[in-house]
DNA sequence: CAACGATATGTACGGATGGGTATAACGCAA
DNA sequence: TTGCGTTATACCCATCCGTACATATCGTTG
């Protein structure tokens, strides 16, 4: 259903592997800023119109595979549970977005490569 | 069977879509370089490792999807057959080559964002 | 204690992807 | 005219992946 962009797109992408494995990314990454902003997995993965289970599984995959948690998660409570992204989640949060936006300039001073189609 | 390299790894990868589909990335663009060499498209998939068929697919992308041919193929004849890549082909993966050279470097320069893992 | 909202987790289904196989067309060489 | 190597293309099947669905758990609140 989703209607696909049209036109020429010149698209990037930049992540981390641990061991071959996704381990952060585009996608981690914002759902990491929406949980700091919710305070809530499901909130989150509400607001990417992705599957509370999906983005459960790249929290644990964040924090398993990780040395440090990214995400505090909460069980119960006045609101039924929560979760917090931990300093070194931000951290890592913010540098990634430094890189991307790096790599963003690069990309987008070299537009021009899509009128060689 | 493919033995998942170890390690962190800050990986990144550069693409064009045109209407949303894959036209451009690193896969085409080995393709592209390979049968320049070679002269054929099974031998270029082959020296990838990958079927003559997805790389025939790959071809066909290109040919029909961008303006100009990027690959021009041949039935028959002495050995069979070839192809030779365009200079349009050509400059498109040059131009490439050039931004993902780019790209690298920011890349490589950020490698301390694994420090934080 | 019952209800609520969010975390936590397993299972089952369906679509997309990619590989394998098979086959045909083609043009030169022997 | 037969053989060869490559392009070109259809069809089937195994596998992977995402999504959906179904529960269970937990702690505060009323």
């Amino acid at each position: 259903m989703s209607a696909k962009s049209k036109g020429k797109q010149l698209r990037f992408r930049c992540w981390i592997d641990i061991d071959g494995e996704r381990f952060f990314g585009p996608g981690r990454a914002e759902l990491l800023a929406l949980i700091h902003e919710t305070g809530s997995i499901s909130k989150a993965a509400k607001a990417m119109g992705m599957s509370y289970k999906k983005a459960w599984t790249m929290v644990d995959g964040l924090n398993a595979n990780g040395s440090k948690p990214y995400v505090i998660s909460h069980k119960g409570g006045q609101q039924g549970g929560g979760a917090e992204v931990t300093p070194a989640g931000l951290k890592m949060l913010k540098s990634y977005q430094k890189l991307n936006k790096r790599l963003f300039s690069i990309v987008e001073s070299n537009i021009d490569i899509l009128k060689l189609i």
